[in-house]
DNA sequence: CAAAACCGTTGACTACACTCCATGGTTTTA
DNA sequence: TAAAACCATGGAGTGTAGTCAACGGTTTTG
């Protein structure tokens, strides 16, 4: 599909898209039987961008992205890959906990104010 | 207690906790009793610290943060602060669920690494 | 077939959250 | 008491993740 549909249906502008494709995180090809400038971009583009998006609220830096999706991609990098997710997989973890932790402060915040609006 | 210390026990820099500050997300007092300029951080500020962190984790900006403290500070603000709790508490849980969607993912890619490397 | 809508490329710009450096003053310590 | 360690202030600089504007070309549509 093109750029456009792409960003319509994921949600996310043209401009992001094309950031994502120069930093490597995703990959179109040029449009079948066109003489035009114009990329197609795989339907599973769309799922790798929501993927991209899950690992982004997980924590996950486009640099860390890139090197869990080159490493899906078997494009096996010279870095030791079971560590890293690893290492990666724990502190996503830890991020979770954190955030459940705030998660129940935010609550008790908003359960006292039901009980007495601004006390 | 003084920067130094603060910073070594909450882990941030002298830099981040004079940068929060100047952001109004903690508050200090001159030194009791000496005519420096050093300033004393109470004991509850490295709780707020903690607060601040975790709050990152589940996506709050720094401006959100400010938000949230300054209300439990009691100085509410011009601003429906239900409204924004509840907002905010929705936005985290669905962080948490989409940053719990995507460790799956990251420890399904880790299992099927232990059964059969790189495969 | 013309206007509107779309596309790619380039490069500058922005917001956010820090981080660093220089300067000069104050405490602590050996 | 001198050196080392600490402190405050101001301002500049950094990395990340986009975002915007301008240009000229291509498709789609009424």
């Amino acid at each position: 599909m093109r750029i456009g549909k792409l960003a319509k249906l994921s949600g996310l502008s043209r401009d992001t898209i094309r950031f994502y494709e120069r930093e490597g995180l995703i990959a179109s090809v040029p449009e079948e039987g066109s003489s035009n400038s114009y990329r197609d971009y795989p339907e599973d583009v769309l799922e790798r961008l929501d993927v991209i998006g899950k690992a982004q609220d997980a924590g996950f830096s486009l640099a860390d992205i890139k090197k869990l999706t080159g490493f899906w991609d078997g494009q096996n990098q010279d870095f030791d890959g079971e560590l890293f997710l690893d290492e990666k997989a724990e502190e996503v973890r830890k991020n979770i906990e954190r955030a459940q932790a705030f998660l129940e402060m935010l609550e008790a915040t908003i359960a006292s104010l039901k009980v007495d609006p601004r006390g």
